[in-house]
DNA sequence: CCTTGACATAAAGTCAGGTTTAGGTATTAC
DNA sequence: GTAATACCTAAACCTGACTTTATGTCAAGG
């Protein structure tokens, strides 16, 4: 069992978001002792999860909902699973938006090291948007498409 | 040659966050034709840059300093480039924390097909945290790592 | 005893990034 | 000529996810 701020420190995460995530719900079945906040092992991997929910952008009201429906029980395995099951393609299709936006990037970074290197940028205006190098072309093309 | 209205379809954008772009300096050399926007080639790669530079986490002023810096010239390329190249650093510690994300929740859809399949956790609890099948406990690790 | 530190609450405040509203202009379609 | 569209501005409004503030409780150490 853990204090507010024992699990503060252990996620990296302030006190207040803590408290903010219980006022929220997000730990239906979390105990206290003479008003003091008792967390177990179930209360560190909900935060693990939580943390990951996140990431798939579902907003606080929904990721108490699937708390509620963990602490109801097996009668809703299947309700948790569909959630979990669309957040994973949200973060698949995430990850491929951010592939993209990092060639992007990587593609700018040549493009910077080429125009300091040539002192201005009509070289690369010839090499756009079909004649760059290969590994380049690769990156623009992703970075269009 | 785009009016805003041709833009916000291209992008799939609303116009009025074109225009809040705009206010907030994202367009420096922006055209216009007796008071209407004229958004030219340089605006669309703008606005392409623009949506990588908002998927690292840049801020809308930050964003705009990159957009002054590129109306000023060649005397600007190293601060673009160096700009870039930390949000790149940024991206792909973004693609990591994501793809840690994405483990835990595979590893939650494996879990609840196993939990429907056997009607409760019971077992599941026998095998955390390290007698899982080796696929899903490599996903287990690195979600809990 | 009294101060320090960790815990608690309710309610107000903050912030970025838009969006909406209210009112106006300019061109084209009938 | 007037109605529909597409454009314009300034300013108010909204939202989610915290964070801060003000106030209070409680246990341990000197």
């Amino acid at each position: 069992m853990y204090t507010i701020g024992q699990v503060s420190e252990m996620f990296d995460l302030p006190i207040s978001t803590l408290r903010y995530y219980d006022k929220e719900g997000l730990f239906p079945e979390l105990e206290r002792k003479s008003g003091i906040r008792r967390f177990s092992d179930r209360e560190l991997e909900a935060l693990r999860l939580i943390e990951c929910l996140k990431k798939s952008g579902l907003e606080i009201k929904d990721i108490k909902q699937f708390m509620i429906w963990a602490a109801e029980g097996p009668s809703s395995y299947s309700d948790r699973k569909a959630l979990i099951e669309a957040r994973k393609a949200v973060i698949e299709a995430e990850l491929a938006k951010l592939k993209k936006a990092l060639d992007m990037l990587k593609f700018k970074c040549w493009y910077y090291d080429t125009a300091i290197r040539d002192g201005n940028e009509d070289r690369l205006r010839e090499m756009i948007p079909d004649k760059l190098p290969p590994d380049i072309q690769k990156l623009f093309d992703n970075a269009h498409a």
